[in-house]
RNA sequence: GGGCGGGUAGCUCAGUUGGAAGAGCAAUUGGUUUACACCCAAUAGGUCACAGGUUCGAGCCCUGUUCCGCCCA
């Protein structure tokens, strides 16, 4: 029987789907509409973990609706990605000895294209190779000129309605990327640093130093050189009281705990307040209005009041650099103090500080400052200090504070709209748990810095005049809005790559044109995308969306986790472990795996050592490297992972298990199904008489379709997967099959077979379409199988709920049937029957419908699934032989010649023992007057047949065991006797 | 500092209005002359992080503690 070989199929289907246009939804349709936007990847990107989690879980809802009859419609397209493309071809030029400058913008930004057009079509062949059924004739580009007209129109509509705006300001500055990033792209990490204590000299009008110090404490000394005040709190004395008096408050509400910290810190304010601390901190406040002398400069600065200063941390005196510190720049601001910028944008110092200083790079410029203050003896010490560092989210490189122009998008008006759509259900988030973040940050939103120093994007459409006048228009503008100059250049930065992103939804649909497809498919029906960019781009997209289509982009966000590896940790190159979906697919040999890892490993040689450990890691854990998966596993894999959680631990242990249930199927299907269909028409179910184990599996069967489509309907993907895969193995295989192998092997007559082989078509074919979504290629590749009219599984109706009955009695009645082969099976396996020995079945019942079920079925019981020759009803216990309870009856194995009395005895001991327990459960349950009075009848009348049910259990267990306890000391009497 | 999520079998995780603790993998025992060793049968394994509370009844609800992770400042 030919193996189950996913490579040996997936590939050839894709493309039959591809060239057929099943994935073509139409822009005109009676048929109801169901969008799906992708996620637009970064065009020069590879495929990784989080894409194939994202295009699964999309590819199976679009797939799902398809076959029920929506005009589904998934739309691909890609990302232009500013800051990492421009980097990756930066990179290339230098490898060159170019930069973009030498070369010139125009010719810079041909080589994007060239990038791009030798790169793009990576990622797209990537997504098909795991199936997504995307509508590849809709692909979009952000850069594409139809996207590109509809940024440039939000752009001028937006500055029109005042809601796009420039101002000078402190922006985040990233000194290796070289332009300004918006808040969201500062990533905040926990730095070990210090703080440096400084001595200012005061100094009289004259500038003569009157021998007092004004001590600061500083986390960057260099930026002294930037300072342009000091600020020390106006009122020490009542601010530092204030605070003792709310600690005070919290102690008498904290816990014991907790208690401790809080009395602590009033204990460190108690002592300021009662040594020298107050005392430092009122001779401070006496600095107020007079002036200082910054060191290492020949500026005079004024020590300015400023609540900013905290008289209970460091020094209660706090520097200022309005240029370079967020909070600083406020102080500034209040106390109408001069911003001196000191950073050149490559993040060496300019022209503003002293000749020494100037062209260093800021960490060597801290060196140098720290000790030229030394050298001064006006560094007092340097504590150890954990501070906050903002980086750049995409290098990682330190970001600094920098005063400059921007375009701002003003979003307090749009974050409202986009809040209040979603409190009122206009759209709905999944799961909910993220409605609160999202509520959080729309109400502290802050407005958008969105021009980028960057030269692929879309360029910002404003001119300016030589007196810098602004003129924002559709198309290049002849002359000056205010002035009337036409001397105009037009601004050289681009926007935020989100910018674009955010308009997605419908830039993609053809706006700002009045298209089919944007009435057809705006709002679309779902947004699925990770949690990690729920402001950057969800959030964005909300706001963007309502504003300009006056309705919300989509009606539902089901946002998914995030992939991890085994251990947990976020899948990252330079930690080496990254897993590539294609290699799980494909498979790969470890030497490939450790040089692909090797690659993506940060390059220092400093690291030597921990490079060997994670290539040794990789050689432990994968040591035959990777087997080839096939895309149907890996996709529900993920499925099943897809849990409504924070993290996705990909363990290809999972996947592996997932091949076995392909595997499973195949092998099901080929070699129950098709092998012995020979000559046989199956029949259709409507003609056939159907038996007991047919109606059950059937019912089975209807109850996975019911299962599946309510947890699609709730984005219970895993739940959905779940359902099916218990179906397929462990009801299908390992019962249904295994029952009807005796009529398919033709042992009871030719339609006794085709009835048999007709259900198991029903069945199959029910199974394909329900796990289509799931695992497309094995589904379709096996239902071209099928006996049945020709036609493409992806595009038939998916099984509903209402077409498929559950037959009650019958599941009842096969269920007893199971109970009653389960329990011959213990007993073969608990005691020591040897496999081979053929044994009788006797049974005794108290119910007489169910003694009339068993008689009627046990067929089922007979033969290869119990090994049993016979299945006799009797009235009492039979001679030696094994017994036990089944639901209203009892089961009794002859067991003479076939098994000790102490394996017996040790069986029925333990049995006995958990159904004892069971039973004081149940009865202390019921003798509980307030459980009788509170709980609801369907719950006590529940009990009540567990409760007489277990007693029965009880009884037939402890008679069974009196009676091999007496005959084992039979046996011993009779030995000693001889 | 504020917020969010998590702690359930050796491992990875489910557990949807509170009503006998589940799956996969791993483990143990036994099994291959007609689907599948990517297999079959049987078995073992849990104080549901901890402490209180509400309730007839708590993995689930409430309060607190603790550890881990993430987000925001």
């Amino acid at each position: 029987m030919a193996e189950y070989n996913p490579l040996d199929f997936e590939e050839k289907i894709y493309e039959y789907w591809e060239k057929s246009g099943f994935f073509k939804a139409s822009d005109k349709s009676t048929k109801p509409p169901y969008c799906i936007v992708i996620p637009p990847p970064n065009v020069t990107g590879a495929l990784h973990m989080g894409h194939a989690l994202t295009n699964t879980i999309q590819d199976i809802l679009i797939r799902w609706r398809r076959m029920q009859g929506y005009n589904a419609m998934w739309l691909p397209g890609t990302d232009h990605a500013g800051i990492a493309t421009q980097a990756v071809v930066e990179r290339n030029l230098r490898r060159d000895g170019l930069s973009r400058h030498d070369i010139g913008r125009s010719a810079f930004i041909d080589k994007v294209w060239e990038w791009k057009d030798q790169y793009g079509k990576r990622i797209t062949d990537q997504l098909r190779r795991i199936g997504s059924s995307l509508d590849w004739e809709r692909e979009r580009f952000t850069m594409d000129e139809g996207l590109s007209h509809a940024v440039t129109e939000v752009f001028v509509r937006l500055h029109e309605e005042g809601l796009i705006y420039r101002d000078n300001r402190l922006i985040n500055w990233c000194t290796s990327c070289r332009t300004a990033l918006s808040n969201l792209e500062v990533e905040h990490e926990s730095h070990d640093g210090n703080f440096w204590h400084i001595k200012y000299p005061q100094v009289d009008e004259n500038g003569n130093e009157t021998g007092k110090y004004v001590e600061i404490a500083t986390t960057r000394p260099e930026t002294l050189l930037g300072d342009t005040a000091v600020a020390v709190n106006p009122d020490p004395e009542k601010t530092i009281r204030s605070r003792l008096a709310s600690l005070k408050a919290k102690l008498q509400e904290v816990t014991e705990e907790s208690y401790n910290d809080t009395a602590k810190e009033i204990a460190k304010i108690e002592e300021i307040l009662a040594g020298d601390g107050i005392i430092r901190l009122r001779d401070l406040a006496s600095f107020i209005g007079t002036s200082l002398k910054l060191p290492l400069t020949d500026r005079i600065i004024p020590v300015v009041a400023d609540e900013h200063a905290d008289p209970s941390f460091g020094t209660g005196a706090v520097k200022i650099t309005p240029g370079h510190d967020f909070n600083d720049f406020e102080v500034g601001k209040r106390n109408s103090l001069e911003n001196i910028n000191i950073l050149s944008g490559d993040g060496t110092l300019n022209e503003n500080v002293p000749e020494k200083y100037q062209k260093l790079t800021i960490e060597n410029a801290r060196k140098l400052v720290v000790e030229d203050l030394e050298k001064l003896k006006l560094l007092v010490n340097v504590v150890p200090h954990e501070h906050e560092v903002g980086h750049c989210s995409r290098c990682n490189t330190v970001v600094e504070p920098l005063l400059s122009l921007q375009w701002y998008v003003k979003t307090a008006p749009l974050a409202k709209e986009a809040l209040s759509a979603v409190t009122e259900g206009k759209t709905e988030i999944i799961p909910p748990m993220w409605n609160k973040v999202y509520a959080h940050w729309m109400e502290n939103i802050e407005d958008w810095c969105v021009s980028r120093q960057l030269w692929w994007g879309h360029q910002i459409p404003a001119w300016y005049c030589p007196d810098g006048h602004a003129t924002v228009a559709r198309t290049e503008p002849s002359k000056c809005s205010v002035c009337g100059n036409t001397n105009l250049t037009r601004d050289e930065d681009v926007l935020d790559t989100w910018f674009s992103s955010a308009l997605w939804p419908f830039s993609t649909l053809g706006w700002p044109e009045e298209t089919d497809a944007l009435s057809t498919f705006y709002p679309n029906a779902v947004m699925e995308t990770g949690f990690d960019i729920l402001f950057f781009w969800v959030a964005r997209m909300m706001m963007m969306g309502i504003h300009f289509m006056g309705e919300v982009p989509f009606k539902k966000v089901f946002l998914h986790a995030m992939v991890r590896d085994a251990e947990g940790r976020k899948m990252s190159k330079s930690l080496g472990n990254t897993i590539d979906p294609l290699d799980v697919i494909y498979g790969i040999s470890l030497e490939n795996l450790i040089e692909k890892i090797e690659k993506g490993l940060p390059p220092e040689s400093e690291k030597e050592e921990r490079r060997h450990r994670i290539l040794d890691g990789i050689r432990k854990k994968y040591p035959d490297g990777i087997e080839p998966h096939g895309a149907d596993s890996l996709r529900f894999t993920l499925a099943v992972m897809a849990a409504q959680g924070r993290d996705v631990k990909l363990d290809l242990a999972r996947v592996s298990g997932y091949r076995a249930f392909c595997n499973k199927i195949w092998q099901a299907f080929h070699g129950v199904f098709l092998r012995n269909i020979g000559e046989t028409t199956p029949l259709s179910v409507s003609s056939i008489d159907l038996s007991t184990a047919d109606r059950w599996i059937l019912s089975r069967l209807a109850s996975a379709v019911s299962a599946v489509n309510k947890n699609l309907e709730d984005f219970r993907l895993n739940d959905a997967a779940d359902a099916i895969y218990k179906f397929v193995w462990h009801e299908l295989c390992d019962w249904y099959l295994e029952i009807i192998k005796s009529d398919l092997y033709g042992n009871n007559g030719e339609n006794a077979k085709a009835s048999r082989l007709g259900v198991l078509n029903e069945v199959f074919q029910v199974v394909f379409r329900l796990l289509h979504p799931f695992m497309p290629f094995i589904t379709e590749e096996l239902w071209q199988k099928l006996p049945r009219e020709k036609g493409a599984l992806i595009i038939e109706n998916f099984p509903m709920e209402e077409d498929y009955p559950v037959d009650v009695k019958s599941v009842e009645e096969f269920e007893l049937v199971r109970e009653v082969i389960n329990a011959i099976r213990t007993i073969r396996g608990e005691t020591s029957i040897p496999v081979k020995a053929e044994i009788q079945v006797n049974l005794r019942f108290d119910v007489p419908e169910s003694e009339e079920i068993i008689r009627k079925n046990s067929n089922y019981i007979l033969g290869h699934l119990t090994r049993s020759t016979a299945v006799n009803f009797v009235t009492s216990r039979p001679t030696m032989s094994a017994a036990t309870p089944v639901k209203g009856g009892e089961l009794f194995i002859p067991l003479e010649g076939l098994v000790n009395f102490d394996d017996e005895i040790k069986r029925l001991e333990k049995t006995l023992s958990k159904s004892e327990k069971d039973l004081e459960v149940v009865e202390k349950k019921l003798s509980n007057q307030s459980f009788i009075n509170n709980a609801p009848a369907e719950v006590i009348e529940e009990n009540r047949l567990r409760l007489a049910e277990n007693r029965d259990r009880t009884e037939k267990l402890k008679k069974s065991l009196t009676y091999f306890k007496g005959l084992l000391e039979e046996s011993r009497n009779k030995a000693s006797d001889e």
